[in-house]
DNA sequence: TTAACTGTATTATACGCATAGTACGGTTGC
DNA sequence: GCAACCGTACTATGCGTATAATACAGTTAA
């Protein structure tokens, strides 16, 4: 069964993406297998605090991209094959190394600072000082 | 006079956040320098192509943060001291940075893996082989 | 002074996201 | 077979974002 412990909503970006992300997050890291049971729509809901809609509406998604089987009546399954890890993992990781690489070059870094700074933040995320 | 033109509109994000976040970078980087004028809210609506009321949005929240001052009939300027630069690029670089190296340490990268990625997206944003 | 421009406010419409409630038919296990 | 559960679909409402069209008062420069 999937888990979804880990997974803390935020505000301010659609739910539904979040869940999407939360999916393709552990099909990249390992924690979601080849054949992984999902939760029920209305299970998974509660599990949440969210609408039965919004989770039917993320995994309608996850199935247009090919990341889980669905059928009327059963229940859902993960679509791990390598090529979903190497396309999960190219637009999770990558994009966002460059997503923010742009972002910090943007703002006047050089890349022994962006290192730098990618290291101080590694271990200490919560670091407050400045 | 403030200049718009590194900026490239994106949807699926609120346009009034990334006008806010366009001048959050000029800040940081030092392309917006502490009394320099915006351009009115009717001419800059023109120029990215959006509604006045939407410039008119990211304007009320630039000022709620303090980082541009305007009265009824004249023009807004930018407010630039050492405390906003510091909120916003602690808010910007330190932000996301964290937020990626998050991300990166929940989809299974070590911080040396993390670190050869930047290094890699660096110079080439755009490279596609995998 | 006055005309042009400014920031600001208002009403209305449209769309996406999220919610609520309900309903239907397929699958599963007893 | 049948009850319980499943995925799926639908209508309706509320909210935030973005648009459109005005309107009004303050500022500025000729």
């Amino acid at each position: 069964m999937i888990s979804f412990d880990g997974l803390r909503l935020e505000e301010g970006r659609p739910i539904y993406l979040q869940i999407v992300l939360h999916i393709k997050r552990g099909i990249v890291s390992g924690a979601i297998a080849d054949g992984d049971e999902l939760p029920s729509r209305r299970i998974l809901s509660a599990l949440l605090g969210v609408n039965p809609n919004t989770v039917q509406k993320a995994c309608r998604a996850l199935e247009e991209e090919g990341l889980i089987t669905s059928h009327a009546g059963a229940r859902s399954f993960a679509v791990v094959t390598p090529e979903t890890i190497a396309a999960c993992r190219a637009e999770l990781v990558r994009g966002g190394a460059e997503s923010w690489a742009r972002s910090a070059r943007g703002l006047g870094l050089g890349l022994d600072e962006a290192l730098e700074l990618i290291r101080e933040v590694w271990d200490n995320p919560k670091e407050e000082e400045q």
